[in-house]
DNA sequence: TTATAATTTAACTAAATGGTTAAACCTAAC
DNA sequence: GTTAGGTTTAACCATTTAGTTAAATTATAA
Protein backbone atom coordinates (compact mmCIF):
# COMPACT_ATOMS: atom_id res chain seq x y z
CA UNK A 1 0.00 0.00 0.00
CA UNK A 2 3.23 2.08 0.05
CA UNK A 3 2.19 4.82 2.15
CA UNK A 4 2.27 8.09 0.18
CA UNK A 5 3.13 10.29 2.40
CA UNK A 6 3.87 13.01 -0.51
CA UNK A 7 0.09 14.49 0.41
CA UNK A 8 0.37 14.68 4.02
CA UNK A 9 3.47 16.80 3.19
CA UNK A 10 2.33 18.92 0.74
CA UNK A 11 -1.01 19.73 3.37
CA UNK A 12 1.72 20.11 6.00
CA UNK A 13 3.65 22.42 3.89
CA UNK A 14 0.36 24.71 2.48
CA UNK A 15 -0.73 24.71 6.02
CA UNK A 16 2.40 25.94 7.37
CA UNK A 17 2.50 28.77 5.11
CA UNK A 18 -0.93 29.74 6.21
CA UNK A 19 -0.54 29.86 9.37
CA UNK A 20 2.73 31.51 9.23
CA UNK A 21 1.14 34.21 7.55
CA UNK A 22 -2.45 34.52 9.41
CA UNK A 23 -1.80 32.65 12.85
CA UNK A 24 -4.53 30.05 13.52
CA UNK A 25 -7.29 32.00 14.23
CA UNK A 26 -7.04 33.90 10.58
CA UNK A 27 -6.16 30.89 8.55
CA UNK A 28 -9.37 29.13 6.74
CA UNK A 29 -9.45 25.26 6.34
CA UNK A 30 -11.05 26.42 2.99
CA UNK A 31 -8.02 28.56 2.23
CA UNK A 32 -5.36 25.59 3.26
CA UNK A 33 -7.02 23.31 1.09
CA UNK A 34 -7.22 25.51 -2.29
CA UNK A 35 -3.28 26.50 -1.79
CA UNK A 36 -2.58 22.88 -1.83
CA UNK A 37 -4.43 22.48 -4.80
CA UNK A 38 -6.71 19.85 -3.15
CA UNK A 39 -10.15 19.69 -1.46
CA UNK A 40 -11.61 20.12 2.47
CA UNK A 41 -12.52 16.56 2.64
CA UNK A 42 -8.73 15.57 1.75
CA UNK A 43 -7.58 17.92 4.12
CA UNK A 44 -9.51 16.24 6.93
CA UNK A 45 -8.48 12.82 5.69
CA UNK A 46 -5.10 13.28 6.92
CA UNK A 47 -5.34 15.96 9.45
CA UNK A 48 -8.76 15.10 11.86
CA UNK A 49 -9.12 18.86 12.47
CA UNK A 50 -7.60 22.16 11.74
CA UNK A 51 -6.41 21.65 15.74
CA UNK A 52 -4.89 19.12 15.50
CA UNK A 53 -3.23 20.32 12.03
CA UNK A 54 -1.82 23.45 13.40
CA UNK A 55 -0.49 21.56 16.39
CA UNK A 56 0.90 19.53 13.81
CA UNK A 57 3.19 22.20 11.95
CA UNK A 58 3.44 24.25 14.87
CA UNK A 59 5.32 21.52 16.30
CA UNK A 60 7.53 21.20 12.86
CA UNK A 61 8.34 24.40 12.68
CA UNK A 62 9.56 24.86 16.26
CA UNK A 63 11.42 21.37 15.91
CA UNK A 64 13.05 22.41 12.55
CA UNK A 65 14.36 25.66 14.53
CA UNK A 66 15.86 23.94 17.30
CA UNK A 67 17.33 21.01 15.28
CA UNK A 68 19.36 23.90 13.61
CA UNK A 69 20.87 25.04 16.46
CA UNK A 70 20.90 22.43 19.04
CA UNK A 71 24.35 21.80 18.53
CA UNK A 72 26.32 25.19 18.54
CA UNK A 73 27.02 25.77 22.20
CA UNK A 74 28.98 22.22 21.60
CA UNK A 75 31.23 23.32 18.88
CA UNK A 76 34.80 22.44 19.80
CA UNK A 77 35.27 26.61 19.85
CA UNK A 78 36.25 29.34 21.83
CA UNK A 79 32.89 30.77 22.81
CA UNK A 80 33.54 34.12 20.75
CA UNK A 81 33.55 31.42 17.51
CA UNK A 82 30.49 29.55 19.35
CA UNK A 83 28.70 33.04 18.89
CA UNK A 84 30.09 34.41 15.14
CA UNK A 85 28.32 31.07 14.34
CA UNK A 86 24.81 31.22 16.44
CA UNK A 87 24.38 34.28 14.96
CA UNK A 88 24.59 33.39 11.58
CA UNK A 89 22.97 30.38 11.74
CA UNK A 90 19.94 31.91 13.37
CA UNK A 91 20.16 34.79 11.14
CA UNK A 92 20.16 32.21 8.14
CA UNK A 93 16.93 30.25 9.97
CA UNK A 94 14.48 33.20 9.41
CA UNK A 95 15.80 34.27 6.04
CA UNK A 96 14.31 30.85 5.02
CA UNK A 97 11.27 31.45 6.79
CA UNK A 98 10.90 35.08 7.88
CA UNK A 99 7.78 35.24 9.50
CA UNK A 100 8.57 32.37 11.87
CA UNK A 101 9.25 34.49 14.64
CA UNK A 102 6.34 36.79 14.85
CA UNK A 103 4.20 32.90 14.47
CA UNK A 104 6.11 31.30 17.37
CA UNK A 105 5.86 34.39 19.70
CA UNK A 106 2.14 35.56 18.47
CA UNK A 107 0.65 31.88 18.93
CA UNK A 108 2.90 31.33 22.21
CA UNK A 109 1.70 34.75 23.70
CA UNK A 110 -2.22 33.63 23.01
CA UNK A 111 -2.34 30.37 23.68
CA UNK A 112 0.76 29.29 26.24
CA UNK A 113 0.48 25.73 26.50
CA UNK A 114 2.10 25.35 23.75
CA UNK A 115 5.22 26.03 25.68
CA UNK A 116 4.85 22.35 26.66
CA UNK A 117 5.73 21.55 23.53
CA UNK A 118 9.24 23.08 23.15
CA UNK A 119 11.31 20.07 24.02
CA UNK A 120 15.02 20.64 23.75
CA UNK A 121 14.40 24.24 24.57
CA UNK A 122 17.87 24.16 27.16
CA UNK A 123 19.95 23.39 24.19
CA UNK A 124 18.63 26.58 22.60
CA UNK A 125 19.35 28.30 25.60
CA UNK A 126 22.08 26.49 27.45
CA UNK A 127 22.38 29.03 30.21
CA UNK A 128 24.60 26.70 32.22
CA UNK A 129 27.66 26.45 29.91
CA UNK A 130 26.97 30.05 29.03
CA UNK A 131 27.15 31.10 32.95
CA UNK A 132 30.43 29.12 33.17
CA UNK A 133 32.00 30.64 30.22
CA UNK A 134 31.01 34.78 31.47
CA UNK A 135 32.54 33.55 34.86
CA UNK A 136 35.66 32.91 32.96
CA UNK A 137 35.99 35.60 31.21
CA UNK A 138 35.16 38.12 34.01
CA UNK A 139 37.47 36.53 35.66
CA UNK A 140 40.74 37.35 33.75
CA UNK A 141 38.90 40.73 32.92
CA UNK A 142 37.90 40.75 29.52
CA UNK A 143 34.03 40.89 29.93
CA UNK A 144 31.76 42.43 32.60
CA UNK A 145 29.63 40.53 34.84
CA UNK A 146 25.88 40.02 33.01
CA UNK A 147 23.32 37.40 33.99
CA UNK A 148 23.06 35.14 31.81
CA UNK A 149 19.46 35.78 30.74
CA UNK A 150 20.96 39.25 30.01
CA UNK A 151 23.41 37.91 27.88
CA UNK A 152 20.67 35.64 26.00
CA UNK A 153 18.00 37.99 25.65
CA UNK A 154 20.37 40.62 24.71
CA UNK A 155 22.34 38.34 21.80
CA UNK A 156 18.53 36.60 21.04
CA UNK A 157 17.16 40.05 20.30
CA UNK A 158 19.69 41.26 18.16
CA UNK A 159 19.26 38.63 15.48
CA UNK A 160 15.44 38.06 15.96
CA UNK A 161 14.29 41.79 16.48
CA UNK A 162 14.75 42.84 12.65
CA UNK A 163 12.67 39.78 11.41
CA UNK A 164 9.84 40.93 13.97
CA UNK A 165 9.46 44.41 13.18
CA UNK A 166 10.47 44.47 9.32
CA UNK A 167 7.20 46.24 8.33
CA UNK A 168 7.97 48.99 10.96
CA UNK A 169 11.25 49.13 10.32
CA UNK A 170 11.41 48.54 7.00
CA UNK A 171 9.21 52.04 6.91
CA UNK A 172 10.90 53.95 9.35
CA UNK A 173 13.95 53.70 7.57
CA UNK A 174 12.38 54.35 3.89
CA UNK A 175 13.80 50.88 2.19
CA UNK A 176 11.72 48.84 -0.21
CA UNK A 177 11.74 45.12 -0.02
CA UNK A 178 15.70 44.78 -1.85
CA UNK A 179 17.09 47.52 0.66
CA UNK A 180 15.78 45.34 3.69
CA UNK A 181 17.58 42.45 2.45
CA UNK A 182 20.68 43.93 2.21
CA UNK A 183 20.09 45.08 5.55
CA UNK A 184 19.41 41.70 6.82
CA UNK A 185 22.77 40.30 4.97
CA UNK A 186 24.88 42.68 6.71
CA UNK A 187 23.78 42.56 10.00
CA UNK A 188 25.44 38.83 10.91
CA UNK A 189 28.22 40.93 10.92
CA UNK A 190 27.23 44.12 12.84
CA UNK A 191 25.80 41.80 15.67
CA UNK A 192 29.19 40.41 16.36
CA UNK A 193 31.09 43.32 16.34
CA UNK A 194 28.03 45.09 18.03
CA UNK A 195 27.44 41.90 21.05
CA UNK A 196 31.14 41.11 21.52
CA UNK A 197 32.20 45.05 22.44
CA UNK A 198 29.28 45.39 24.62
CA UNK A 199 30.58 42.57 26.63
CA UNK A 200 33.99 43.82 26.67
CA UNK A 201 35.01 45.48 29.68
CA UNK A 202 36.40 48.88 27.71
CA UNK B 1 -27.10 66.49 25.72
CA UNK B 2 -23.70 66.39 27.06
CA UNK B 3 -22.09 63.63 24.84
CA UNK B 4 -21.67 61.05 27.48
CA UNK B 5 -17.87 60.16 26.07
CA UNK B 6 -17.74 57.83 28.53
CA UNK B 7 -19.02 54.77 27.12
CA UNK B 8 -17.43 55.27 24.02
CA UNK B 9 -14.07 55.44 26.23
CA UNK B 10 -15.11 52.51 28.20
CA UNK B 11 -15.75 50.65 24.98
CA UNK B 12 -12.40 51.59 23.50
CA UNK B 13 -10.70 50.14 26.72
CA UNK B 14 -11.87 46.91 26.85
CA UNK B 15 -11.63 46.53 22.89
CA UNK B 16 -7.89 47.06 23.73
CA UNK B 17 -7.61 44.74 26.10
CA UNK B 18 -9.46 42.74 23.85
CA UNK B 19 -7.36 43.14 20.76
CA UNK B 20 -4.14 43.21 22.74
CA UNK B 21 -4.84 39.36 23.71
CA UNK B 22 -6.44 37.40 20.71
CA UNK B 23 -5.45 40.07 18.09
CA UNK B 24 -8.14 41.04 15.21
CA UNK B 25 -8.66 37.85 13.52
CA UNK B 26 -9.23 35.83 17.35
CA UNK B 27 -11.28 38.91 19.03
CA UNK B 28 -14.93 38.24 19.34
CA UNK B 29 -17.46 41.50 19.23
CA UNK B 30 -19.68 39.57 21.61
CA UNK B 31 -16.87 38.71 24.35
CA UNK B 32 -16.05 42.75 24.13
CA UNK B 33 -19.38 43.69 24.84
CA UNK B 34 -19.49 41.36 27.82
CA UNK B 35 -16.05 42.76 29.13
CA UNK B 36 -17.31 46.03 28.63
CA UNK B 37 -20.54 44.91 30.47
CA UNK B 38 -22.73 46.37 27.39
CA UNK B 39 -24.32 44.37 24.78
CA UNK B 40 -23.44 43.81 21.07
CA UNK B 41 -26.25 46.48 20.11
CA UNK B 42 -24.37 49.53 21.76
CA UNK B 43 -21.29 48.26 20.41
CA UNK B 44 -22.36 48.89 16.87
CA UNK B 45 -24.22 51.95 17.96
CA UNK B 46 -20.54 53.61 18.80
CA UNK B 47 -18.55 51.83 16.36
CA UNK B 48 -20.45 50.52 13.33
CA UNK B 49 -18.12 47.21 12.73
CA UNK B 50 -15.39 45.26 13.72
CA UNK B 51 -13.03 46.90 11.35
CA UNK B 52 -14.03 50.52 12.69
CA UNK B 53 -13.66 49.67 16.23
CA UNK B 54 -10.37 47.99 15.31
CA UNK B 55 -8.73 51.02 13.38
CA UNK B 56 -9.61 53.01 16.14
CA UNK B 57 -8.01 51.22 18.86
CA UNK B 58 -4.78 50.49 16.70
CA UNK B 59 -4.74 54.04 16.50
CA UNK B 60 -5.02 54.84 19.87
CA UNK B 61 -2.00 52.49 20.93
CA UNK B 62 -0.32 53.75 18.12
CA UNK B 63 -0.35 57.11 18.67
CA UNK B 64 -0.15 55.96 22.86
CA UNK B 65 3.12 54.96 22.08
CA UNK B 66 4.22 57.80 19.39
CA UNK B 67 3.15 60.86 21.74
CA UNK B 68 5.47 59.06 24.85
CA UNK B 69 8.57 59.01 23.26
CA UNK B 70 8.69 61.61 19.95
CA UNK B 71 10.41 63.97 22.10
CA UNK B 72 13.09 61.95 23.69
CA UNK B 73 15.67 63.04 20.87
CA UNK B 74 14.98 66.95 21.07
CA UNK B 75 15.56 67.23 25.07
CA UNK B 76 19.04 68.98 25.88
CA UNK B 77 21.01 66.24 26.73
CA UNK B 78 24.24 64.88 25.13
CA UNK B 79 22.94 61.82 22.91
CA UNK B 80 24.59 59.55 26.13
CA UNK B 81 21.63 61.42 28.03
CA UNK B 82 19.04 60.96 25.32
CA UNK B 83 19.59 57.37 24.90
CA UNK B 84 19.34 56.58 28.79
CA UNK B 85 16.21 58.43 28.40
CA UNK B 86 14.77 56.34 25.62
CA UNK B 87 15.33 53.15 26.80
CA UNK B 88 13.60 54.03 30.52
CA UNK B 89 10.65 55.20 28.87
CA UNK B 90 10.36 52.34 26.29
CA UNK B 91 10.21 50.16 29.15
CA UNK B 92 8.27 52.35 30.86
CA UNK B 93 5.81 52.07 28.15
CA UNK B 94 5.91 48.38 27.60
CA UNK B 95 5.57 47.79 31.59
CA UNK B 96 1.63 49.11 31.60
CA UNK B 97 1.00 47.20 28.52
CA UNK B 98 3.10 44.35 27.51
CA UNK B 99 0.88 42.99 24.80
CA UNK B 100 1.19 46.28 22.93
CA UNK B 101 4.29 45.42 20.71
CA UNK B 102 3.37 41.93 20.08
CA UNK B 103 0.13 43.36 19.11
CA UNK B 104 1.54 46.22 16.71
CA UNK B 105 4.02 43.97 14.51
CA UNK B 106 1.56 41.08 14.28
CA UNK B 107 -1.14 43.10 13.12
CA UNK B 108 0.95 45.19 10.93
CA UNK B 109 2.48 41.89 9.72
CA UNK B 110 -0.68 41.03 8.65
CA UNK B 111 -2.21 43.68 7.12
CA UNK B 112 0.95 46.24 6.37
CA UNK B 113 -1.45 48.58 4.68
CA UNK B 114 -1.69 49.54 8.48
CA UNK B 115 1.69 51.49 8.16
CA UNK B 116 -0.32 54.27 6.32
CA UNK B 117 -1.23 55.09 9.89
CA UNK B 118 1.66 55.46 11.12
CA UNK B 119 2.45 59.58 11.62
CA UNK B 120 5.28 60.99 13.51
CA UNK B 121 6.84 57.57 13.07
CA UNK B 122 10.16 59.33 12.26
CA UNK B 123 10.28 61.30 15.28
CA UNK B 124 10.04 58.56 17.18
CA UNK B 125 13.63 57.12 14.61
CA UNK B 126 14.92 60.37 13.69
CA UNK B 127 17.52 58.94 11.75
CA UNK B 128 18.88 61.88 10.21
CA UNK B 129 19.67 63.74 13.90
CA UNK B 130 21.13 60.21 14.63
CA UNK B 131 23.74 60.11 12.22
CA UNK B 132 24.86 63.83 12.28
CA UNK B 133 25.40 62.43 16.35
CA UNK B 134 26.80 59.25 15.04
CA UNK B 135 29.51 61.16 13.22
CA UNK B 136 30.64 63.50 15.93
CA UNK B 137 31.11 60.33 18.03
CA UNK B 138 33.19 58.37 15.13
CA UNK B 139 35.28 61.83 14.54
CA UNK B 140 36.79 61.66 18.32
CA UNK B 141 37.11 58.29 18.09
CA UNK B 142 34.87 57.58 20.63
CA UNK B 143 32.35 55.41 18.64
CA UNK B 144 32.90 53.01 15.73
CA UNK B 145 31.34 53.75 12.46
CA UNK B 146 27.66 52.15 12.41
CA UNK B 147 24.92 52.63 10.43
CA UNK B 148 21.59 54.46 11.38
CA UNK B 149 19.59 51.62 10.77
CA UNK B 150 21.97 49.47 13.09
CA UNK B 151 21.95 51.74 15.61
CA UNK B 152 18.45 52.10 16.17
CA UNK B 153 17.37 48.45 15.12
CA UNK B 154 19.76 47.08 17.91
CA UNK B 155 18.65 49.65 20.49
CA UNK B 156 14.76 49.32 20.03
CA UNK B 157 15.85 45.44 20.03
CA UNK B 158 17.25 45.40 22.71
CA UNK B 159 14.26 47.03 24.92
CA UNK B 160 11.54 45.20 22.91
CA UNK B 161 12.42 42.13 22.54
CA UNK B 162 12.12 40.39 26.22
CA UNK B 163 8.22 41.74 26.03
CA UNK B 164 7.66 40.06 22.06
CA UNK B 165 8.98 37.40 23.34
CA UNK B 166 8.27 36.75 27.40
CA UNK B 167 6.61 33.54 27.43
CA UNK B 168 9.71 31.96 25.40
CA UNK B 169 12.56 33.50 27.65
CA UNK B 170 10.19 32.95 30.62
CA UNK B 171 10.45 29.44 30.22
CA UNK B 172 13.80 29.56 28.83
CA UNK B 173 14.94 30.55 31.74
CA UNK B 174 12.70 28.88 34.16
CA UNK B 175 11.00 31.91 35.71
CA UNK B 176 7.58 32.75 37.33
CA UNK B 177 6.22 35.44 37.05
CA UNK B 178 7.33 37.69 39.62
CA UNK B 179 11.19 36.16 38.23
CA UNK B 180 10.52 37.90 34.98
CA UNK B 181 8.82 41.12 36.56
CA UNK B 182 12.36 41.54 38.72
CA UNK B 183 14.64 40.79 35.26
CA UNK B 184 12.74 43.46 33.34
CA UNK B 185 13.27 45.83 35.82
CA UNK B 186 16.76 45.93 35.83
CA UNK B 187 16.78 45.97 31.73
CA UNK B 188 16.84 49.09 31.65
CA UNK B 189 20.46 50.21 33.34
CA UNK B 190 21.80 46.51 31.81
CA UNK B 191 20.76 48.00 28.34
CA UNK B 192 22.42 51.37 28.71
CA UNK B 193 25.32 49.53 30.01
CA UNK B 194 25.75 47.39 27.32
CA UNK B 195 24.47 49.37 24.37
CA UNK B 196 26.82 52.15 24.73
CA UNK B 197 29.88 49.63 25.25
CA UNK B 198 28.92 48.11 22.50
CA UNK B 199 29.47 51.91 20.06
CA UNK B 200 32.90 52.10 21.84
CA UNK B 201 35.93 51.47 19.80
CA UNK B 202 37.70 49.96 22.57
C1' DT C 1 -43.02 68.40 30.78
C1' DT C 2 -41.13 67.16 26.64
C1' DA C 3 -38.01 65.93 23.36
C1' DT C 4 -33.71 63.75 22.52
C1' DA C 5 -30.19 60.62 23.15
C1' DA C 6 -28.37 56.51 25.57
C1' DT C 7 -29.20 51.79 26.63
C1' DT C 8 -31.40 47.31 26.91
C1' DT C 9 -33.76 43.39 25.25
C1' DA C 10 -34.39 39.88 22.29
C1' DA C 11 -35.13 38.12 18.30
C1' DC C 12 -33.42 37.84 13.79
C1' DT C 13 -30.56 37.56 9.22
C1' DA C 14 -26.94 36.26 6.33
C1' DA C 15 -22.67 34.65 5.72
C1' DA C 16 -18.68 32.14 7.05
C1' DT C 17 -16.74 28.25 8.88
C1' DG C 18 -15.25 23.67 10.76
C1' DG C 19 -16.46 19.37 10.06
C1' DT C 20 -19.19 15.19 8.09
C1' DT C 21 -20.99 11.94 4.89
C1' DA C 22 -21.64 8.82 1.17
C1' DA C 23 -21.11 7.64 -3.23
C1' DA C 24 -18.16 7.49 -7.04
C1' DC C 25 -13.67 7.46 -9.21
C1' DC C 26 -8.83 6.50 -9.79
C1' DT C 27 -4.60 4.04 -9.24
C1' DA C 28 -1.29 0.86 -7.91
C1' DA C 29 -0.24 -3.48 -5.68
C1' DC C 30 -1.38 -8.25 -5.45
C1' DG D 1 -9.06 -8.61 -12.47
C1' DT D 2 -9.67 -7.70 -7.85
C1' DT D 3 -8.91 -5.14 -3.86
C1' DA D 4 -7.76 -1.47 -0.89
C1' DG D 5 -6.58 2.89 -0.07
C1' DG D 6 -6.10 7.63 -1.93
C1' DT D 7 -8.96 11.27 -3.93
C1' DT D 8 -12.85 13.85 -5.67
C1' DT D 9 -17.40 15.60 -5.70
C1' DA D 10 -21.01 17.76 -3.79
C1' DA D 11 -24.22 18.18 -0.79
C1' DC D 12 -25.09 18.81 3.91
C1' DC D 13 -25.04 20.01 9.18
C1' DA D 14 -24.32 22.68 13.18
C1' DT D 15 -22.27 26.45 15.08
C1' DT D 16 -20.28 30.75 15.26
C1' DT D 17 -20.21 35.29 14.11
C1' DA D 18 -20.86 40.15 12.48
C1' DG D 19 -24.32 42.95 12.00
C1' DT D 20 -29.46 44.51 12.06
C1' DT D 21 -33.89 45.75 13.69
C1' DA D 22 -37.59 47.45 16.32
C1' DA D 23 -39.65 48.20 20.37
C1' DA D 24 -39.26 49.31 25.10
C1' DT D 25 -36.85 51.68 28.83
C1' DT D 26 -34.03 54.95 31.11
C1' DA D 27 -31.66 59.07 31.71
C1' DT D 28 -30.88 63.91 30.52
C1' DA D 29 -31.15 68.42 28.95
C1' DA D 30 -34.03 72.23 27.51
Amino acid sequence: MAKDSTTEQLIADTAEKVFLEKGIAGARMQEIADAAGINKALLHYYFRSKDKLFEYVFDRVFQDFVMRLRTVFEEELPIEGQIRVFISRYIQIFDRKPGMPLFIQTELYRNPDLIKRFTFLQSVFPADYIRKEIAKKVEVGEWRPIRVSDFLTNLIGLCVYPYLAQPLLQHAFSMNDSDYQGFLENRAETIYTFFLQGLRTQ
